[in-house]
DNA sequence: AGTTTAACCTGGGTGC
DNA sequence: TGCACCCAGGTTAAAC
C-alpha cells in the first residue's frame, strides 16, 4: 500500500504523538512481520526519549539515544493514534504507549512490514544502498539520465528500484510516466536528458500533491486519526484500464512489468 | 553485472 | 455456501 507519499502522512500525523516524549512501553504481539521483531526491542526503548520521528524513503526512524527504530509499513501497514479504551483489532500486531499516556497501533494483515533495530540507522544494510530523496536536490534529469545509460529495464521499473530513488512505488510510477508522456516499457537508457527532466518535475509534482491530499487510499490505507486519504480522485491512470485518457479519450492500455500491473495510454505515451 | 522470478502473507473479489 | 483462483499500495534473495 504504502508509497511516500502514505508514509509521509503517516509521519506527520503520529509526530506529536511521539516526537520528544519517552516511551513507558512497547507491546509485541505478533513479531513474525517481515522479519521477526526483535526479543529485546521493547527493553531498548522503554524509558528511552525518541527525540525525532524522520522518514528515509518508506521507512519511518524512531531516533532514540542509541540508535533507531526502523519502520515499515509493507503493502498493507498503518499506524494509527488510539485511546486506551479502543478495542484491539485482528492484525495489530504492536503497540506503543509514551510516558503521557498517548497509544499508537501498527496494524498490518499481511505482515510484509517491519520493526527492526539499529544502532547505526543510516548504514543499516535496508537503508544503505538507498537512492535519493525524490523530493530533494539530488533528484535531478541529469542524475537519472546518467544513472540509465546503457540499461535494458523498462523505465517504469527503473524508477521503482530504490537505489534509483526512493519513494516510488507503482501507483505513483504510473503517474508520474503518464503526466511526462513516456511509455512505461521503453528501456531506461534509451530516454533522453530532456525527457528525463520532465520525468522529475512530474515525479515532484504528483508525491507533492498526494502528500498534500493525505496519500492515495484505495482499499485500507488509513492516515494516523483512521481516515482515508483523497488523492485517489486525483489519478489519471492507475486502476482505470479501458476508461477514457483524460487527455486523448482514447481507451487505456494496461500490461505487467516486473509483476506489477501498469497502465498507461498509447497515444499520449511515447 | 543486469534482469527476471519466486517468495513472504492475508483478504477481497470473481466465476464455477 | 463453498471452493479455486487471481489480484493487491513492497522488497529481498535467489535464479537466470
Amino acid at each position: 500500500m504504502p508509497e511516500l507519499p502514505e508514509v509521509e502522512t503517516t509521519r506527520q500525523g503520529i509526530r506529536p504523538c511521539c516526537e520528544g516524549k519517552a516511551v513507558r512501553q512497547l507491546r509485541v504481539f505478533e513479531p513474525r512481520l517481515r522479519w521477526p521483531v526483535p526479543d529485546d526491542l521493547p527493553q531498548r526503548l522503554e524509558g528511552a526519549t525518541i527525540h525525532a520521528l524522520k522518514r528515509r524513503g518508506k521507512y519511518l526512524l524512531l531516533i532514540v539515544d542509541e540508535g533507531a527504530v526502523l519502520v515499515h509499513l509493507g503493502m498493507s501497514g498503518s499506524v494509527r493514534v488510539v485511546t486506551e479504551s479502543e478495542p484491539r483489532r485482528t492484525h495489530d500486531h504492536l503497540e506503543l504507549e509514551m510516558e503521557d499516556g498517548a497509544l499508537l497501533r501498527y496494524h498490518d494483515p499481511r505482515r510484509f512490514g517491519c520493526w527492526l533495530w539499529s544502532d547505526q540507522w543510516e548504514q543499516h544494510p535496508l537503508i544503505r544502498h538507498l537512492g535519493p530523496e525524490p523530493l530533494s536536490p539530488e533528484f535531478t534529469g541529469e542524475y537519472l539520465y546518467r544513472l540509465s545509460r546503457g540499461r535494458q529495464v523498462p523505465v517504469k521499473s527503473f524508477l521503482m528500484d530504490s537505489k534509483t530513488v526512493v519513494g516510488v512505488g507503482n501507483i505513483y510510477a504510473n503517474e508520474s510516466l503518464f503526466k511526462a508522456g513516456i511509455l512505461p516499457g521503453r528501456a531506461a537508457g534509451r530516454i533522453g536528458l530532456d525527457r528525463y527532466k520532465r520525468l522529475v518535475t512530474h515525479v515532484r509534482d504528483t508525491l507533492s500533491t498526494a502528500i498534500t491530499q493525505g496519500g492515495t487510499t484505495l482499499r485500507d490505507f488509513v492516515n494516523s486519526s483512521g481516515q482515508p486519504g483523497y488523492f485517489a480522485q486525483s489519478l489519471q491512470v492507475y486502476g482505470r484500464e479501458g476508461q477514457p485518457c483524460r487527455l486523448c479519450n482514447r481507451p487505456l492500455s494496461q500490461s505487467r512489468l516486473g509483476q506489477r500491473t501498469t497502465v498507461f495510454c498509447r497515444h499520449c505515451q511515447r
